[in-house]
RNA sequence: GGCCCGGUGGCGGAAUAGGCAGACGCUGGGGACUUAAAAUCCCUUGGCCGCAAGGUCGUGAGGGUUCGAUUCCCUCCCGGGCCA
């Protein structure tokens, strides 16, 4: 859609650096967003990447032999915890471990995206926790309170409101649920570009907040550094601001812009030469946590803002340009980096931080260790050696030196929210064009705003050319530049399809305007959206991007919202078993294959590695789908993708657990069958026995669908309250009756199917419907009424338990009175067994489930 | 190291205001129909004892609260995550 719906605007924010690999430059994004700074998560996974991909390297051999005791001794180390990380694993976990055979495979790059997979779904089953557990404590503390006002004995008032405080402890969510409030459920559908709302209904509540994605990391403090002499700022980020009288070197990263403007004279050119060492190491595989910390002076100083202290600035190797600011305070009586690094240069270690006075024993032995000289002590504890805060504990120490510093316009308290790195272009015709135009004078220009939008040529020619077809389109690529009119050249990259899908929702709300990308009106009536689904690796991405350019939109006073989703669910990933063969360059094989190769009994079990992971092209694991449409039909292959587990957990693809989908629908199928032509003149009217019960399977049916639809998710038990339906309706089909409420139940059974089971087996749903004579389709069909009032049962069955064991079950009017029921649960001859020769203690009743009658 | 979450049959999973654990489906076993196969249908399928009726154990382990605990509390084991 991107072509055609307006200029993009994120042209501010987006700065092309190579043909390449493009991306969201860390600062000026953080322009774009004054108010919000961004951080920068890529320092955790290069770290990451680096280190598998590392050990990988050792793994296969190839690492340059190390030489010198040190260095082998690095190495075993970094063996034993690399055996730790890879212990045993039981195979429910073994789809997210990411096995040996294929680090050897796979890029860093890649092992990547598999850690943003774990780290994805492990997220989402700690949202669903969240989720059930707020709703349950919400409405239990509420079910308590009102039990506690029943009950007469004070101990058990205390107990019962003790009961409730722990639970609402337990779910510090509880905020959150409170704050999203009302949901508004929609069937949005795209029609005509226009998002349509068809009812509006209060649900519970499930308290899902974006808190998980766009991770805030409040603590923390800013201060802001003078170099001595030129007066330069440099500000640096800090989570222990309480350890500032303690700094007593400063470090910068080796590329950090300003290191070679304050480098002394005297010390340029080791400076550079250390910069160009590091630049090439980080190029390496050698992360900055593993390598040794090293670092130069550069010959400057720079003064503490609060004491005035004039400290060393050294370039490490250790600080990271793409994280925080690039520069780092260093405190090294209270940081273990630091500490290394000023132990090998022999800088000053001023401790600034004491264990309290009541700390444990483990504290005061780290503390001894660090007098010792042996390690920093990174404990909170209580300030020493700092002015006035003298005596502070760690937590009021941050908090106070964060507001004298806010209060003196050094610095202050911060939020950092941390976005990850956005690969924007793509080598291809199909995503918005980059509106950039390369120069040979001017370099990259924007195209201007009165040329937006850059729109696709049409007139494409797609060539195995490996380029992008935008490149041989000469009319597309061959333009004047915008600022000298010389001949210049068109950028042919086009963006991720995250950018287009990162806003369309903004311009579905007004979607034919051609002023803007939308009326704020519409917007402010349609934004949020109400609903967010998506897999855990959309929750990490494009969750991620939309929630940021809709920042972004809303500060250009596009959107309305801070937040774009009201309510987000993420599905599961399917997983199934892989076969790989190690002995063949450890290349994988599908099933079919497989089962081919083994009809010459080509392989043996111990030839082969299986394991449970990710559908995905390269495991040939995947199933295809249109084989199965064929052998079962599409509603089975929905139903079965629905059935087998929660929507939201990640479930394993069982073949043979496809065919239970299949013969329920076909039940279902027959059992209308039976019907057809039989249910004219059926009217709404008494009926009784099989028939009523069927009556109220139908409306305890719409109730457990409508709830589910409606923000529930348990789709899976959605389908077998369905096979339970249907096999009650197949079973009983001798026993309805042939009255005309009879037949109007057996009616009003297979429409709730139809109807209900619509959003699951669409089409079955449409051509049952059509069965039953119905002229409209299913899809512009009301949602049924659900009639409470038919789900009562006239008798129900309760159990009678003896002591608490479950002894028989009786079956009673709804009415009956507790001394009834006593009667008839006495009188059965197990029960009777049980309470023979004991006296009877109490009888506790609880109603419309059980009796349990207490003897000793 | 600190914090958070989870652990239910052969399998996927049901069930929590503390109230009949194992819904529904798969697999396995037995049977019907069929020349045979497929398809379909019926019975059975947590462990142990028992011919049976029935009994007994059982939701990671142990303890606690309770008439009653898969559910609540404590300790531990295992797995996962986050933070440092």
């Amino acid at each position: 859609m991107g072509d055609r719906c307006g200029p993009v605007p994120v042209v501010d924010s987006i700065s092309p650096r190579s043909a390449l690999d493009r991306h969201f430059e860390a600062v000026r994004v953080r322009e774009a967003l004054r108010h919000a700074r961004i951080g920068d998560e890529r320092l955790h996974r290069e770290r990451d990447a680096r280190r598998v991909a590392r050990d990988l390297r050792r793994d296969r051999e190839v690492t340059v032999a190390r030489t010198g005791a040190r260095q082998r001794e690095v190495q075993d180390r970094r063996r034993q915890r690399l055996d730790q990380q890879r212990a045993p694993t039981v195979h429910r976990d073994v789809a997210l471990t990411e096995p040996e055979h294929q680090h050897r495979e796979r890029s860093a790059e890649t092992v990547v995206d598999r850690q943003r997979d774990v780290a994805g779904r492990a997220r989402t089953s700690r949202q669903v926790q969240r989720r059930r557990e707020a709703a349950r404590a919400r409405a239990a503390r509420a079910v308590l309170i009102r039990r506690a006002a029943d009950l007469d004995a004070d101990h058990r008032v205390a107990e019962v409101r003790r009961r409730a405080r722990d639970r609402v402890a337990q779910t510090r969510d509880e905020e959150h649920v409170a704050a999203v409030g009302e949901v508004r459920v929609v069937r949005a559908e795209r029609v005509d570009e226009r998002v349509v709302v068809e009812q509006t209904v209060a649900v519970e509540v499930h308290g899902i907040t974006f808190a998980d994605q766009f991770e805030r990391r409040p603590v923390g403090a800013e201060v802001d550094f003078t170099i001595e002499g030129s007066g330069e700022p440099i500000r640096i980020f800090t989570t222990r601001p309480d350890t500032l009288f303690g700094v007593t070197f400063m470090s910068l990263a080796a590329s950090h812009p300003l290191i070679e403007k304050i480098a002394t004279p005297e010390r340029k050119d080791e400076v550079a030469r250390f910069a160009a060492k590091v630049k090439s190491e980080s190029k390496g595989a050698r992360g900055p946590e593993e390598a040794e910390k090293e670092g130069v002076f550069t010959g400057a100083y720079c003064i503490n803002p609060l004491t005035g202290d004039r400290v060393p600035v050294y370039a490490a190797n250790f600080v990271l340009m793409e994280y925080g600011t690039g520069a780092v305070m260093a405190v090294p009586a209270h940081d273990q980096r630091d500490f290394e690094f000023a132990q090998k240069y022999g800088i000053a270690i001023k401790p600034v931080i004491e264990p309290a006075k009541d700390a444990d024993a483990e504290t005061k032995q780290r503390y001894a260790d660090f007098t010792a000289n042996k390690a920093a002590f990174t404990d909170h504890g209580v300030m020493v050696n700092s002015g006035s805060f003298n005596g502070l504990s760690t937590e009021a120490g941050i908090k106070k030196i964060g507001e004298t510093l806010a209060a003196k316009k050094l610095g202050g308290f911060v939020t950092n929210y941390r976005i990850r790195d956005w690969g924007l272009s793509r080598q291809r015709y199909w995503g918005c064009p980059i509106p950039v135009i390369h120069c040979a004078c001017c370099g990259i220009v924007p195209v201007p705003e009165n040329q937006l939008p850059v729109t696709l040529p049409e007139d494409i020619e797609f060539m195995p050319t490996g380029q992008s077809p935008l490149e041989s389109h000469k009319p597309f690529t061959n333009v004047a530049c915008p600022k000298c009119k010389s001949s210049a050249r068109r950028e042919t990259d086009t963006m991720d399809t995250f950018v287009d899908s990162s806003w369309y929702f903004v311009r579905y709300c007004d979607a034919k305007n051609t002023k803007s990308i939308a009326d704020k009106a519409k917007v402010e009536h349609w934004m949020p959206v109400d609903q967010y689904i998506g897999g855990s690796e959309h929750a990490i991405l494009h969750l991620i991007y939309a929630r940021f350019i809709n920042k972004v939109l809303r500060d250009i006073g596009i959107s309305n919202c801070d937040e774009p989703f009201a309510r987000m669910y993420t599905q599961g990933m399917i997983c199934r078993e892989s076969i790989m063969i190690p002995s063949e360059n450890s290349r994988y094989i599908s099933h079919e294959e497989f089962a081919e190769a083994q009809k010459q009994n080509k392989y043996t079990d111990d030839m082969l590695v299986r394991r449970v992971e990710k559908m995905s092209k390269s495991a040939k694991n995947g199933v295809d789908p249109t084989i199965l449409v064929d052998k079962f039909g599409a509603d089975t292959v929905r139903g079965y993708t629905l059935f087998m587990g929660p929507a939201e957990a990640e479930s394993v693809w069982d073949d043979a657990g496809v065919i239970g989908v299949h013969k329920f629908i076909k039940r279902w199928w027959d059992a209308q069958q039976t019907w057809i032509g039989r249910l004219d003149g059926a009217k709404e009217g008494p009926c009784d026995g099989a028939a009523k019960e069927l009556r109220r399977l139908s409306h305890l049916f719409i109730e457990k669908t409508e709830r589910e639809y409606s923000g529930g998710f348990g789709f899976n038990t959605c389908i077998a309250k369905a096979m339970e339906f249907v096999n009650f309706l197949r079973d009983n089909a001798e026993k309805f009756g042939d009255s005309h409420g009879s037949r109007f139940a057996v009616k009003e059974a297979l429409e709730t199917l139809a109807l209900c089971m619509a959003p699951i087996t669409p089409h079955v749903s449409e051509e049952l419907w059509a069965q039953l004579g119905h002229k409209t389709a299913v899809a512009q069909s009301p949602w049924p009424q659900h009639k409470p009032e038919l789900t009562v049962q006239d008798e129900i069955e309760i159990a009678v338990q003896v002591n608490g064991k479950t002894r028989a079950s009786m079956k009673v009017s709804k009415n009956a009175s507790q001394a009834e029921m006593e009667q008839i649960a006495k009188s059965d001859p197990a029960v009777a067994r049980h309470i023979e020769g004991k006296s009877v203690r109490k009888v506790i009743l609880v109603p419309g489930r059980l009796l349990n009658i207490v003897v000793g």
